[in-house]
DNA sequence: CTGAAAGCGCTTACAG
DNA sequence: CTGAAAGCGCTTACAG
């Protein structure tokens, strides 16, 4: 491949003439400059960006880390990733993607590598709080931005949506429409980001004046057929008129369970779920959850990581608000649409 | 951050001696060895891949490119990037990810770039044949997979499902089941993988002496609206007792139709689609579809860039196999697979 | 306007 | 076993 010396001679200047020309200077005489553009196309010559980033100490890329296994990445994986490498191909960074399998990946063999390659950034999307990953990032001097993951460090901090307040509204929305006995369905094992989803619910009780009561709370382990068994043993034990569930998925394996024993979805029982999944709309009936805006996150979690990289300032952790999707399964009136606040902490 | 020469200084020896312990050579005494790795533990010390990739004229890295516009990147990309990551890694290769946004991003900016960070390979995955930036890339010097196009060049080949085979699995399986007019619903515009589904449709038919039937065929724009209405035009006119559709989501909007006007699915209609959408097991009924492997695919993909890469070989196009996965749309008796053959183009 | 020279952080023959 | 030296392909003061 043609290097810079190479133009150089081919035109029949010095490389820094060459490399004026090729970074913009002005102060090239309009003669030379063509001279030089010609050589570059004769040779189909490209700048060598790795000699580059070596001489400016730059790597100009960032990291994006999620995990593999068994595809259960983040719900919103497609669109947080878009949002990511616009804002980010905007600063002049690429994205250099790692896939995290924890029975193959070594923690430090990771970390290793990602100094090695001189990440300017890393993002991590959608991993346990105590993940040792996620607590190795946190403490390396790495600027990073955890998504989904309420973990922070000194040259770290993370995005997340509200979803306490998420929850408060699915809630709050089934107490409107008069439901007195809603059931919990809780995901295990859980983080911060769901365990936010039954601080929500619990709120919206309270604030209405309902007791607290535990036969109403079950859990499964986040599957379609988990859930269908923990509708079984909620409805041997007592009868809700509602069930929120922490996720679409579960509230599929609900409503499916409904299904099997007879009992109608929304007259006889009323679904709510989280995350809005592209199914949502295509079960029947189509299912009220609270939609993320994956797009939002990943441009906050850009510019964060931005933030912290040029201005070294440690950026807050955001939270951004949720949308109550309001469809069928709760036999909701209309189509009432709830914007729920926008909130930063 | 402390380079070779920083720890050659502390360790009292030449950088030659502490690129070589670093390297794992055995011309090292074992004193020597220790005083090095001490140092470069006091020091935190990470070698600098840039620098080492700049020595050794290699990036290290191949390029993933999926297309970002409003979301509609490919079915299989989680899957298909978890095989592709493990499999690249394993070569020692990172990942580039690009999102291309045809709107915002040049694709003459896009080969640029891509040159200039000397990447040693690129997949694109999912775009059109006649797509500008598959284009530039086939004609490219660099080596190249696409995903889903059936592009190629004197470096660049194709892997693709076998869609012609799995459109004529799941055709003759309607027609086991006794239909004798199935309706195609085709997506539009589309390529050469979306053509091959009909082909496979009307090969079925014809294996099955069956004569080709106009008023059957009707089209669509991919999203579940555009085929509701497309049921309501083909129904307009004629009245199959069964539908492929050329993906699911397009049966999602059929089956909706259906609904809406009362025609139980499937004792009324019998519908398949296509790609095994993870929302397909959630509908009710559940839908009969062809699977496709994204690992598989992913796996493959990896494989012809690294056979392209390394051995410098003109790889074959590969075809992979499908699998019809039989669920309740079609009234189905039992849960009958079948397996398609492999195939190898 | 243009060029010679130093240096980014490494690896690799080659001497000793 | 260990070290001095060249060189990967660039950019950037600094001279002229």
């Amino acid at each position: 491949m043609a290097s810079l010396k190479d133009v150089a001679r081919r035109a029949g200047v010095s490389v820094s003439t060459v490399s004026h020309v090729i970074n913009g200077y002005d102060d090239i005489s309009e003669s030379t400059r063509r001279k030089v553009l010609q050589a570059i196309r004769e040779l189909n010559y490209h700048p060598n960006s790795i000699a580059r980033n070596l001489l400016l100490q730059r790597s100009h890329t960032v990291g994006v880390v999620t995990v593999g296994q068994q595809s259960i990445s983040h719900p919103l994986f497609n669109q947080l990733i878009v949002a990511l490498a616009a804002a980010v191909e905007e600063a002049d960074l690429g994205i250099a993607l790692t896939v995290y399998d924890p029975e193959a990946d070594s923690v430090d063999g990771c970390l290793q590598r990602w100094h090695e390659q001189r990440l300017e950034g890393i993002v991590v999307i959608g991993m346990a709080e105590e993940s040792p990953l996620v607590q190795a990032v946190a403490r390396s001097k790495i600027p990073a931005v955890f998504v989904d993951t309420q973990a922070s460090g000194p040259k770290a901090t993370w995005i997340a949506s509200d979803n306490r307040q998420g929850a408060y509204e699915a809630v709050t929305h089934l107490l409107r429409l008069g439901h007195r006995k809603i059931a919990f369905l809780q995901g295990v094992p859980n983080g911060r980001i769901i365990r936010d989803r039954y601080e929500g619910y619990k709120q919206a009780l309270q604030d209405a004046g309902l007791p607290a009561d535990d036969t109403l709370y079950e859990q499964a382990d986040f599957t379609k057929e988990g859930a269908y068994r923990a509708a079984e043993r909620l409805f041997a034990r007592t009868v809700p008129t509602a069930i929120f569930c922490v996720s679409d998925l579960m509230a599929f394996g609900v409503m499916q369970w409904a299904r099997d024993k007879g009992i109608a979805v929304p007259d006889g029982l009323a679904v709510v779920g989280f995350d809005d999944d592209p199914a949502s709309e295509h079960v029947t009936p189509a299912l009220t959850t609270v939609r993320q805006s994956g797009y939002e996150m990943g441009l906050a979690a850009a510019r964060s990581l931005l933030q912290l990289i040029e201005e070294n300032t440690p950026a807050d952790p955001i939270t951004l608000p949720t949308r109550l999707v309001v469809r069928a399964s709760c036999g909701a009136p209309g189509r009432a649409r709830t914007e729920s606040r926008q909130a930063s902490a």
